[in-house]
DNA sequence: TGGAAACCTTGGAGCCACTCCAATGTCAAG
DNA sequence: CTTGACATTGGAGTGGCTCCAAGGTTTCCA
């Protein structure tokens, strides 16, 4: 299997898969004799496991992690949940700042309804206003 | 003003001035006569609108242009609201996909609610059934 | 006055997770 | 025999910083 076959296999773009592999998130795979990588079924695998954990938005450190619990021996899987846990965690902090985000912009875009003069525009002034230390629209008090 | 007492009037880092000197956001200031970088108010106060767009998300090349718009004649400001609103838009994109992803990780969670082996990580085992194609908590159909 | 601490300078590397590119090599179809 | 699709490598670019090393300058305190 070449890469171009575990790329439309999978879904992930070949340079991702080389990529991956010199971070070390892939093991290199043996070579064909004109130099091609040769992939096999555990590979096709183990990108989806990594393509799974990424739409997760899993860190890829932490991906590298979670492969090494697939073939570890350890006791307990508190360490995975202890992973996971701290994924919600910031997602969920991403979650709060990005609403607050979203607040501030729609009351900055309220400032000016239409299109007039620039020097009228109240986006502008408001920008202009909060950079002089007045208070503004978008982070009020 | 030497930069490390405009970074304090301002809370931006002077590592932060200096790559935006360089990225051209902010004009190289005058120098004193040992080299030193010389601020005046006027700094001061580009440099805090440029603070608070980044505290809206607002892209640097965006601020670029916003601080153009601050200074130019334009007849209107149909640029800055098309701006404002393709930011709320990327910030309301992002929470969308930010809490189908919190869904997802929650999902996963649920998985494994106590420590328990590796073998038997509803977690694990998640994520490589789903990188076997089979249906999976997180996302599901 | 001396010496330490706190500032300033520059250039460059590192972060994350790709993404794109150029130059070159290989191979299959018509 | 050519064309086109694939493969290889190394390196640069993205955004927005952040950190560092190796040096120069200034300030403060005993």
């Amino acid at each position: 299997m070449k890469i171009g076959e575990l790329s439309s296999a999978t879904g992930v773009d070949t340079d991702t898969i080389r990529f991956y592999e010199k971070s070390g998130i892939l093991q290199s795979p043996s070579r064909q004799p004109n130099g091609y990588r040769a992939y096999g079924a555990e590979h096709v695998e183990r990108l989806a496991f990594v393509k799974h954990c990424r739409a997760l938005d899993i860190p890829l450190a932490d991906v590298g992690r979670l492969l090494n619990f697939t073939s570890s021996v350890a006791e307990d899987c508190g360490d995975i949940n202890e992973l996971i846990d701290e994924q919600i965690k910031r997602v969920r902090a991403r979650l709060a700042s990005l609403k607050a985000l979203e607040k501030q912009l729609v009351a900055l875009r309220g400032r000016c309804r239409d299109p007039h003069p620039v020097k009228e525009c109240g986006i502008l002034s408001e920008l202009v206003a909060a950079a002089q230390g007045d208070s503004c629209a978008c982070h009020p008090a």
